[in-house]
DNA sequence: ATGTAAACATGCGTTATAGTAGTTTTTAAT
DNA sequence: ATTAAAAACTACTATAACGCATGTTTACAT
């Protein structure tokens, strides 16, 4: 049911594209940084590939937990809906970052939706799977333990964003955030976004959004054809929020 | 620095109060599930512990992360220092729980400070100390990550709360999460705060909470007389928050 | 018991943000 | 190239939340 996507292949082959770890570029991954020479092979023959397109929601909120994907390449949308149907971007993700660890504690369901912003490769790995690998190597579980505080930490983060900062002040971070994340490709962000998109993430409505958006390009700070948004000069933005932690929320 | 309370024993001794690991009686704390009678007694043989007055700090913000936290017992205030000093109270702590986890990722700072609100007794552990134990006890590795995963999971929800909720919800939520936590006494909420602390939590300013008890108290929800805050019937309030996870974040 | 500071409370003007409705522009499909 | 749908935009209105001023009560130290 979480599993619409095609399954790709559950280990590489010969002639098609090459999924396995072996052959991964995503020095970041966790799995690959642990596992790729451990003597638990095993784990990672066990991992299934999958493939989403465009649009494609691949973690369905409130779904049962089954297990835990990576991003093998392209960008995802993380979102929960809150309050009368209204869409709470949690973050975005690329390429080496997990997704729906948020459901791996105690949690039988998943507390968030995820869905494809472009063409995705995932790697599937189950719940038990992890499970049995993290209690076999230690460090892949201490490294967890880091990631987890560090999500945790720009978690907090968000949460003093969005309880203290005015809306054109999320705007600009939510701006900063894609920048830095994704960073520009010919001058303009390299992630479209809707405004709708940039205002669930920031917390507010998209006709603010398009309001601060209108100001910020009057005043010089950013440009914005349609859904190319540009920004002139990022420190200029920073200089904007620098009294807060703008540099924390990767 | 860190470290101004009084250190009172690095292990029990005979006479004064027994604050050793054997004869804690704290359950849930996870030191004490994962290691009583394991054989890296030297773990806990090396933990200090400390005592707290009502109104002392013993995390101060920006200070260097050196290890963690557990308290033995009594209650803490967690908190952060938002935009132009504003106080953001991150969660309440009681005994069982960890102080300090936040840092313990990549970060070299505490990104909050902790002040106690009773009398305070914590058990220290370096952060080397604990290094070299979840490395070594992966089982006690694992449960750190499902705690974390929940602790992500309380913070999210967190940040629904603050961007979709309305004051009077989340005072609403404040109040209950309190009463979930800390429960009643004769009556009252088992924890005395002031109204400035109810909107730190909450996220709005202390008038809003005085303004939101008035009409709560006008419409029989609840009663306050200062400090002592009683919820007449908890069904009530819930069900004002009902279509949101008022359930999620303990 | 008394004084003092802190906490609690309330009314009122101001501001930031949200919502509505209607127009224009962009995007993408045929 | 044409058209329909989606997204972007603008102006106006409504309102929730805030900050300030000021008065009252409570808590606590002497």
């Amino acid at each position: 049911m979480t599993l619409q996507p095609n399954i790709v292949s559950k280990k590489s082959r010969k002639g098609a594209t090459d999924f396995s770890c072996a052959s991964c570029k995503n020095t970041n991954c966790l799995i690959k940084k642990n596992l790729h020479n451990a003597p638990n092979a095993t784990f990672v023959e066990q991992k299934k590939t999958l493939k989403c397109k465009k649009g494609q929601q691949f973690i369905i909120e409130g779904a049962p937990v089954n297990g835990l994907f990576f991003i093998l390449k392209g960008t995802v949308k993380v979102f929960r809906t809150g309050i009368n149907g209204r869409e709470q971007i949690v973050r975005f993700a690329k390429e080496g970052e997990i997704i729906g660890h948020r459901g791996f504690g105690t949690e039988e369901y998943y507390s968030i939706g995820a869905i494809a912003l472009q063409e995705v490769v995932l790697c599937y790995f189950s719940k038990d799977d992890l499970q049995e690998t993290l209690l076999e190597n230690p460090h892949f579980a201490y490294d967890m333990i880091l990631f987890y505080a560090n999500e945790l930490n720009k978690s907090e983060s968000k949460v003093k964003s969005i309880s203290q900062m005015t809306v054109r002040e999320r705007v600009i971070d939510t701006l900063l955030y894609i920048h830095r994340k994704f960073g520009n490709l010919r001058g303009f962000l390299n992630l479209p976004l809707s405004r709708k998109e940039y205002a669930d993430y920031a917390g507010t409505t998209e006709e603010q959004v398009i309001r601060t958006f209108s100001t910020l390009k009057k005043e010089g700070l950013i440009s914005a054809e349609g859904k190319k948004i540009g920004i002139a000069n990022v420190q200029d933005l920073k200089n904007e929020i620098s009294e807060h932690n703008y540099f924390l929320d990767t």
